[in-house]
DNA sequence: TCCCGCACTGTAACCGGTTACATTCGAGCG
DNA sequence: CGCTCGAATGTAACCGGTTACAGTGCGGGA
């Protein structure tokens, strides 16, 4: 049993190191050797000490533990917010190259302000070794600003000197996308837009626009339509479009959720998606492949930015290297791409 | 600066409590008070130690705060596995309402195995105040075996008598939809499995099959497909079930994810939903409503059973008392139910 | 026989907070 | 003026591990 208590609560107090060396007959240091596999220890100590603990359920407590040796076996994740498969999939990537290297996660998400981000760079200290952040909305050096000394970080589509970070080309992904659109044909592209002040969102709109440009193609501002990463959103953006006339001819989303819910719009309305309307994604979640038509999009890495964030995070304590990821345009039947081949061999054929 | 250190790694020391109390000209036990909020503090003596602190960035060390208060002010979230839009869900769910109440969360996926599941149950002591895990895979009773005593936890989708849960009713949501898909004229109904040693699939499928007895339905074998709630488990099931004949006329599918692979492999095939086929899936997961056709499906307010599980956890903590949750049936296109309507409507005109 | 060194184990000082209890100080009162 | 009392603050013992350093015991070489 454990020291005495004065709670009346039903505080069960566990066995300490202390309890486990008393009655296995040797000095909590032999114990924590035990525990620890560090230093020599005689065989029949080992098993001793190993019987006992397990008799008496002892488990190390981790805050001691992090107290004394500097080092919790935990690194922060932090996300603008936890919605859709985009984020999950953000974790996931994390998650199984945590658990391979037995680390913990802590997870938090939805801090669109400063306070809230600066209350989380606070609460670190002494809760995780590391953080992987991903702040799309903020500027990276403002909250970099109140990150306790000694704390390394990497930031996810971020950029910050004097930190490791992983960025997305996003312009490159969206110029990629229109570039195959106009090939196939179309000379009205709309662009459903992300939200105003993200990162992401803005270099993805600067990409379209540039490509469209370059396609030689005027720029119509009535074909950009706002938008918030949300299904919610990219239905209204689509029933918008539908409304138009004359009507663009491709729709090319700032990210896969509001493809989904223009493709949504689309269907509902009759109009039909390759055939009617080219539609484009960006992000390439899990289920993109599975929509009816799969959709086209742009494939982002996205459990690879999660686990190659912690790799950087852990292999580089003060390796400033950053990593920039080139995203791929993948061809599916949102786009009509094999429909317009379809076409022109049976022109051809003709 | 701190105390002298030997590491040559560039372990930064940060500021203790003493270093502000040395430089505050006060005793450690005030600049706790400070922080804390405890205890009266002269005016003047408070705002000069916060100013102090500010100066010299001191941030409190979450591990020795935890060490001697007992409480990490954060708590543990165990599930299965972290793919897709429901457990991305669940954990936004348990998010929100923690940073409501200032706690953190730690999340971990992937605990298939005892051994695993025994590993994290060890992990816990002093590094959470409380569990919340879902496990459908494993035994209750099993895992509970080795959690340390005195850290409450709340079951999600499971049972075990003496820890508060939540549950699901799982057969009850299964037999509404069979009974929706009979009402419409269906008689031979196919059923997309989940994983066989999942507690949730094994209760959908009991429900299933309930249900078609209780329709005056014959049971066929032959109209269960293996699936593993995967969106491609799903896509190959779909596949299987357009070869069959004769074919199903109604698909139910264990969870949507199933039913969104099983659309996308009919959609391929020219099958037409709801026409040809009617789809019914199970969690209605934020995107189903988003699908084409939109996805009848029983709706498992997802977001909530997380909440509602921190909150079991916290507010009582011996509170024995357990939940479960009535699913509604969400009808929306794929399971045909309005053009039934329509075409029911124009029998009857004619 | 003595001494040295190695393998093993114990002692006690940390890690950085919290808090019970002691102490100080000034006001109010008889 | 002495005493009580409460407000404000200080002292030091925890919380439960880790680990530098100090033994201890034993075998082997001189």
């Amino acid at each position: 049993m454990g020291r005495a208590s004065n709670r009346l609560a039903p505080v069960h107090d566990n066995v300490t190191i202390r309890d486990v060396a008393a009655r296995a007959g040797v000095s909590v240091a032999t114990v924590s050797r035990v525990f620890n596999r560090k230093g020599p220890i005689r065989e029949a100590t080992y098993l001793r000490v190993l019987a006992v603990a397990e008799r008496m359920r002892y488990v190390p407590h981790a805050a001691a533990r992090s107290l004394s040796t500097r080092s919790t076996s935990t690194i922060g994740v932090v996300l603008p917010e936890l919605h859709g498969e985009f984020f999950s999939e953000v974790i996931r990537g994390i998650d199984v190259s945590a658990r391979n290297r037995g680390l913990h996660l802590i997870v938090s998400g939805s801090h669109s302000d400063r306070a809230a981000m600066s209350a989380v760079m606070q609460a670190v200290r002494g809760r995780v070794d590391g953080l992987i952040v991903m702040s799309p909305d903020l500027d990276a050096s403002t909250l970099l600003a109140d990150l306790p000394r000694g704390v390394p970080i990497v930031l996810l589509n971020a950029k910050a000197d004097g930190h490791p970070s992983i960025t997305i080309d996003n312009a490159g992904g969206a110029r990629a996308v229109v570039r195959h659109l106009a090939a196939l044909g179309h000379r009205r592209i709309g662009f459903i837009c992300g939200p105003t002040r993200n990162g992401d969102a803005a270099q993805r709109r600067r990409g379209y626009r540039a490509a469209i440009r370059a396609a030689g193609l005027e720029r119509d501002p009535s074909l950009e339509f706002p938008g918030h990463f949300t299904e919610e959103s990219g239905y209204d953006a689509g029933k918008m479009i539908v409304a138009l006339s004359p009507r663009p001819t491709a729709i090319f989303a700032a990210n896969d959720a509001m493809a989904i819910g223009a493709l949504s719009a689309f269907n509902e309305l009759g109009v039909r998606v390759p055939e009617d309307m080219a539609l484009v994604g960006f992000d390439d979640i899990p289920i993109a492949r599975f929509l009816s038509p799969p959709l086209t999009t742009v494939n982002v890495p996205i459990a690879h930015l999660g686990r190659r964030g912690l790799e950087l995070l852990l292999d580089s304590p003060n390796g400033k290297c950053s990593e920039t990821l080139s995203p791929a345009l993948i061809v599916r039947q949102s786009c009509g791409a094999s429909l317009t081949r379809t076409r022109k061999k049976l022109q051809e054929d003709s």
